[in-house]
DNA sequence: CAATCAACTTAACAACGGTAAGGTGATTGA
DNA sequence: TCAATCACCTTACCGTTGTTAAGTTGATTG
């Protein structure tokens, strides 16, 4: 799995064949298939490998706080590993991941949440954290300046057509920061949650 | 692209070959490079299609409605073509997307909002709708129930591991209504935006 | 010492995305 | 009217991919 990380981080998702996962290894192709019974098998293992690096944090007494790192330190393993995001198609059930679930909702439970509201809460976070990395990943990936210049340029072209977006600089990542703005909706996602937990009872 | 969506549907993404889809047009499939450059063309083309489909409210004079009007159909069209979420993961740019944040930033503008507020909760709602939709879509095509099963059954064996995972039935699709979660959830997220709002002044 | 078994190899398959070169039939311009 | 152009498609082919089938090796076991 390292070595196939590795090939990913390096070569992007096309990067990864199982030919060179085996050249690396120094092995043949089909030694593979011995650990191993589908490719999709590898990069399944790859994804929560990913999610394993994610530290869990030792649950304080703010949970609100805990909530607020196990996001920051999701969102950024994936932007670390960029090729992260484009897999979360995928069933979702590894070991890793259930057990981050488990602390988020956990802390979820001790901040006062139960049935549907403790269900959105978890969803909503959930949602939003992987949107956002999927969101920031895809637009590294367009990291050729030249064709953000393109686009962003086509936009202004069609100024008419966009007036909000060309005045907002939506596409202006010179503008805003990515870490404010993630910082900042959840933020907002957290008061969301708060909010519903007070207007319960 | 009709072709190209017929057999994304039906197959889902590993089912559309430039052969396939040129022997649904009675074509050889280099025939398909005369109008397109490569593969990835075709797939970024279906996509801006799918969203095409997604209805542009009338902007009425309750802003918030019509952005809920906009969420609710753009996750609709993705859940209705399950393929498309595992697609966002590259550059979304064409015409059809722009126009819709287009038109949900321009419903926040109306509500007030602007600068990194109005950044904010752009990324934050778009970020919410395609974390949903990725995370719906990912889940039923896991359709399998047999295997739903399986993994739930797995769960609970662990569940000393999972206690609230467990407890809360997070994986237990027959407990909560993907629908309601869903509204629940972006009523949350817009309550968030109009507090960081009226917090401005 | 024979048998088992994990771990790997060699050989080969069909299917894939993509290129190069050539054909065809309608449309054009002098 | 006739040659040239052009959009559109075909034939032939390339290297690469995921994957299977069958056989090999070398250590561990009864």
């Amino acid at each position: 799995m390292a070595a196939a990380v590795a090939l990913l981080d390096e070569h992007g998702i096309e990067g990864l064949t199982m030919r060179r996962l085996a050249q690396q290894l120094d092995v043949t192709s089909t030694a593979l298939y011995w650990h191993v019974k589908t490719k999709d098998d590898v990069l399944d293992l790859a994804v929560d490998r990913i999610f394993g690096d994610v530290p869990v944090p030792e649950p304080s007494d703010d949970w609100i706080d805990d909530i607020r790192s196990l996001a920051r330190a999701w969102r950024a393993a994936m932007l670390c590993h960029p090729w992260t995001p484009s897999l979360v198609g995928r069933p979702m059930l590894g070991p890793n991941v259930l057990a981050r679930t488990e602390f988020l909702q956990a802390a979820l439970v001790r901040g006062g949440l139960d049935g549907l509201q403790l269900a959105v809460a978890t969803r909503m976070l959930a949602n939003y954290v992987i949107g956002a990395a999927l969101t920031e990943a895809t637009w590294h990936q367009t990291a050729d300046p030249q064709a953000r210049a393109a686009a962003r340029n086509q936009i202004a072209a069609l100024s008419d057509a966009y007036p909000t977006l060309n005045a907002s600089g939506h596409l202006d990542h010179s503008r805003w920061n990515d870490d404010v703005l993630f910082e900042e909706g959840l933020n907002g996602i957290l008061r969301a949650t708060r909010r519903n937990d007070a207007a319960r009872g």
